[in-house]
DNA sequence: TATTGTTATACTCTATAACTATA
DNA sequence: TATAGTTATAGAGTATAACAATA
């Protein structure tokens, strides 16, 4: 007799399970790319992102980052290092530093946006109301 | 007068992708996790999955996990000296190396799966018909 | 000669803990 | 005393280049 110990999912959540695991995969690939193209990392690329719409504390990346504040240090040591972001201090607590995205870093963080090719190809070959349908199934999947 | 130097995207599409941005940043984090749980790296626990499947040449491996075959060595040292993967020859060539999971690398793979709940959770919200609809949609998606 | 896996090396990201300068 | 940022340290993933065993 066959043993049943694991909770059963129906085969179509695990095929769309699937499938978002292949979104997933292609997307992080087509992200490290263009990172790489511009000669950054993923976390660079992210950091310098974050810091193209406005300047942060260096306590606020770690949390957008999701990792420990003396991470966060040495990437934007290396960014600085480039001349893509710089440090300046905070007029209202001074043992505060903001990171900020230079001129170049935000020409940067624009170009890898551009390149990031996953917004239009994928969905290119939908219609109007496909994406329609396809925005509201992921919002409702994400406020569950 | 307004510069407009970059191709223009759709708003609603440029909502979509953010929202797949979003499922990519959860489902992430959610694997983390429940590697983490195990005690196991992100890697590591690409690379026993891959293995509770079926043996495979460090070289495949590596190509598997889009990384050089020197990483592979590593990261199943790792696992070896855990217990959860042995390194096996292959009778028809013996240059190559066949990666195995053991029997307890297996059940914590399986253990790996179950507890990414990243499968319930989301689409628990959604009716069959939704489901459907969602499948269909990523698959075009995914074939451009 | 070409291929498989490994070693050696260097860089980046990561977490932890201890330090400094402010508050 | 608490907080922001840094330094020091150690482990893991990554790519590159050179190597031994085998094809």
């Amino acid at each position: 007799m066959a043993t049943q110990k694991t909770p059963r999912i129906d085969p179509l959540t695990l095929e769309v399970v699937d499938l978002i695991g292949t979104v997933v995969a292609r997307y992080h690939e087509e992200y490290e790319e263009a990172a790489a193209e511009h000669a950054l990392t993923g976390a660079q690329a992210r950091l310098l992102s974050l810091l193209s719409l406005e300047p942060l504390p260096m306590r606020r990346l770690a949390q957008q980052l999701k990792c420990e504040p003396s991470n966060v240090t040495g990437i934007v040591d290396r960014l600085e290092a480039r001349g893509l972001v710089e440090r300046r201090p905070d007029p209202a607590d001074r043992r505060v530093k903001l990171a900020a995205a230079t001129e170049e870093g935000r020409q940067v963080a624009r170009s890898l946006r551009d390149s990031l090719n996953f917004a239009r190809e994928p969905l290119a070959g939908l219609s109007d109301d496909e994406r329609l349908s396809l925005r509201d199934l992921l919002r409702r999947m994400l406020e569950a």
